[in-house]
DNA sequence: ATCTTACATTGACAATCATCAATTTGAGTA
DNA sequence: TACTCAAATTGATGATTGTCAATGTAAGAT
């Protein structure tokens, strides 16, 4: 027996979630992700994520595209490289699930 | 600039929470599983769901089988009905993310 | 025992997807 | 200008997936 819930999305919300959801759905994607929140500047480009994952480079940048447009990630261009970050709604979804802690933030033990 | 953060699951959580959220990047398996959180009785069988869906009881099946395989659903059967509902897995990542609140749970401000 | 009813399963098919090898783009460098 | 390097893009291919129609199963009803 589970607690009941009120619902608080509509279908253009949900839509965009299923989005998300499903571009974290992937193992590799989740793996690029994680790398990109981890990294001490909390940013990485294409040449340091491409050899943990064992995939071409053309495969990385293809499902770090897809993270960028399910806005989980942001690219910003510095000369010739690519820096990916993430944007405030993956940080969200990652700190909300617990999957990722902010080092900065301690909660009241209440919550 | 983002905070930095520290991860929190080993390999073995992330295979598993890329299988939940990969069943819950679909849509029609999104709206399912708030269905289900949405009934007023937390629970809900095939004949329920199906019609809001469009699609066959078939594929409806289908749907409610991946959920239930990735540990988002559980299934008890009463009669010749099947009803369905959230595990504390699905309840957590729901609430988590502000998909769905608690009806009873009330948080002080300054979470 | 036969017939419904609710659901699960199977087989088939089109569409989507992950991946690679190869090429292109675009920015700095010699 | 020509060259190099990082990343994006393209085209092809095999695998996975969402869907349906049809069939199977199992529990109650007649």
């Amino acid at each position: 027996m589970s607690t009941p819930v009120v619902l608080t999305k509509s279908p253009a919300d949900l839509s965009l979630i299923a989005t998300q959801f499903k571009a974290l759905g992937d193992s590799t994607r989740l793996e690029l992700i994680m790398s990109v929140a981890a990294s001490a500047t909390s940013e990485a480009c294409v040449c340091d994520l491409t050899p943990n994952t064992g995939l071409t480079q053309g495969t990385v940048s293809h499902h770090l595209r897809i993270l960028v447009e399910a806005g989980l990630l942001k690219r910003s261009q510095r000369g010739k490289w690519s820096y990916y970050s993430l944007t405030g709604a993956a940080h969200g979804i990652l700190t909300s699930l617990n999957i990722a802690i902010p080092l900065h933030l301690s909660k009241p033990a209440n919550c």
